[in-house]
DNA sequence: TGTACATCAGTGAACGCGCGTTCACTGATGTAC
DNA sequence: TGTACATCAGTGAACGCGCGTTCACTGATGTAC
């Protein structure tokens, strides 16, 4: 359940390193019960632990729900990355492949990618958001540059960037609660974001 | 605050619409507190009516919820009809239209907007929502066999109609929560929508 | 028009519950000498 | 290597709170005669 590896095994008192367990055990809430039916109180639980203790790690409920979206932020960033490499050096096919991965965090994660999307309460929230979202947001930024032979400052590359992101955004939303029938079709699926890359990127 | 045109003024005991009045409350709590945040307790005290109340009306909290979620939909799709219906009949231009209004409901009611697109907890909600979400679809997806020259069961229409739906609902929920620095300069907005447009259609 | 009565939409008090957070505490760990 | 001590990361009990829901009730409304 909780990644074993994470734990320096300590017997008893201390844990090791909780954070990281109350940040698992959090992901796993949000993707249980959404973010709101999530409690603190039912990860301790579940971390094994009193429910006092997150508060050595966290100023409170709010605080450790950042530190969850600001994980699936970086989590998501990787994944594009990762489905980008395993692609041959072909701009537009690497785009596409980022946009599968965008999907397909959220069709894994809807919880944790809500979560990262939705309302932002707080100004801290705001502005961590803000930051590792950008550096999220240029990873596709550089694959659109590529694809169009500009760089990442060129406001075309900008709205090029900006138009495929809403669009992948868009579709994962919707697909990831079955508002799209077509999802059902994965063949469908890859011909979609194909289609959308070529329209946006070409033409 | 609540829209007096509503009431049928009885006074005392009886309430008048009180259905009505709590749908209405509880979309004012939802755009203050978001969905989560919101309670019965409080709709309840901004309708001016006992705490017990809302159960004559509605079994539970889920089915409130629910109530102001379908009622969203439907003002979404009258704003979209609006607001295409003020355009010439420029097919293009049309549906262009519809994205703005499609997005400006989002920017208006965001607490509506993420109720009504968010997660289905219940099958209840999960049927009710689409069958209400289809008639909505369908709005768009007229349009869009008007300016293709075809029919709503045409593939080709419902994916193109999809990708629409797509990205100018990506664009909106980006755009919601300043995601998109973009939406602070609502001429390049149209642009962007006017461009999506043309380029899902055409070509 | 007047009366009796069924129905309906509200009241208000009460319930049990789980939550977020605080507090004084305690046991384990690491370091200086 | 051994000891003293500061620091740190946990405990567990307690708090006050507001919530969703229930219950027996009551007053207003509409209708049949």
């Amino acid at each position: 359940m909780l990644p074993g590896t994470l734990v320096s095994e300590k017997t008893g008192y201390h844990h090791g390193d909780l954070r990281a367990h109350l940040v698992a055990a959090v992901r796993e809430l949000v993707e249980e019960k959404g973010f709101d039916g999530f409690s603190i109180a039912e990860a301790c639980r579940r971390a094994g632990v009193s429910s006092a203790a997150p508060y050595k790690h966290f100023k409170d409920k709010q605080e450790i729900l950042v530190a969850v979206a600001v994980d699936g932020l970086f989590r998501l960033g990787d994944r594009m990355e990762a489905e980008a490499a395993k692609v041959a050096d072909d701009g537009l096919a690497r785009v596409t492949a980022m946009g599968r991965a965008y999907v397909g965090f959220a069709r894994d994660e809807p919880g944790v990618f809500r979560l990262t999307f939705g309302q932002v309460d707080t100004e801290d929230k705001r502005e961590m958001m803000r930051a590792v979202g950008c550096d999220t947001f240029g990873i596709l930024q550089r694959a659109v540059a590529d694809c169009l032979a500009t760089t990442q400052d060129d406001p075309v590359c900008q709205f090029r960037s900006y138009m495929l992101w809403s669009f992948v955004h868009g579709h994962a939303s919707l697909s990831m609660d079955g508002k799209a029938e077509i999802s059902e079709a994965p063949l469908e699926e890859d011909r979609l974001l194909a289609e959308i890359s070529r329209r946006v990127l070409l033409g």
